[in-house]
DNA sequence: AACTGTTTGCAACTTAGTTGCATTTACGGT
DNA sequence: ACCGTAAATGCAACTAAGTTGCAAACAGTT
């Protein structure tokens, strides 16, 4: 990781109170650098056999997590994929894209859909989820 | 699980071209009886200690699910919830609520939102689910 | 009633995540 | 710069949902 994303990961924990350690300076690093929602997997094994216990990193990801630092995106397959709190409302986060051919996800930032109105009286909605599926533009080329 | 709902569950399964076996009626008889997504724990509860293997249940849903009687219709906790497919279109099944206060999960299947349209060209969407989370009407209820 | 490919039950296994506890560390106060 | 303390870490053991392999039982056909 470079020193400049280690500085910003930083940062961002003294701005959340949250103590600075390597750990955490590690996996925030690592999740800004992914710029998609990751794995705790996907965490432990970009940070090496030296990098922190996988507890520590399961416990630093809840500990983003309540400090509001990250999201918990999606599930999959039984696993919760992990991002940047970056640009997400309070109200939705961007939709998730899988596609069904490749198994890929990509995040759309870029579209956020209406929040959905209940037509039953008494619900009130505070948060909603988009999850999308279907052919990524690298599986929809030609065919 | 009254006889009614089970004839009925043995006339869904001969419509899908399965075999008709005491695990997948009851299997079956209780999705419909609930009428909301259950677990496999719910389901396993449900039918008893006298009630099929939990590999069997695994199983009769798995096969429900590929004849497309049932759909998973979300994960939470980990843990996949089931519902059947009745009125779900191609596109989207209906949303589902998860009231943050006591936990429950209500389907709203009186609303069905706008498919999203993708602003990224390259993206095609097939489908697309919603989640909401919010207040449901007994926890909304005075304050 | 016999045949045959499915389905079932059981035991063992896998995987993501959690818990308990002793050791180490960040950081505010001196 | 050093100390004290609450917070964070590492390790081992555990939990819970779901999966796999295989022999015995069964549904539907002839």
């Amino acid at each position: 990781m470079d020193s400049q994303t280690s500085q910003r990961a930083k940062k961002l924990l003294r701005s959340a109170r949250l103590r600075v350690t390597g750990p955490r300076v590690a996996v925030l690093g690592m999740l800004s650098a992914a710029d998609k929602p990751v794995t705790h997997e996907q965490v432990r094994d970009a940070l090496g056999p030296k990098g922190p216990d996988k507890v520590t990193i399961y416990r630093v990801l809840d500990r983003l997590l309540a400090a509001g630092l990250v999201h918990k995106a999606f599930l999959q397959e039984r696993t919760w994929h992990f991002e940047l709190a970056g640009n997400c409302s309070r109200e939705q986060c961007h939709p998730h894209f899988n596609c069904t051919s490749c198994g890929t996800t990509h995040c759309l930032t870029g579209m956020s859909p209406e929040m959905a109105q209940s037509p039953y009286k008494g619900f009130v909605i505070q948060r909603q989820q988009v999850q999308l599926e279907g052919l990524c533009p690298d599986c929809n080329t030609g065919r």
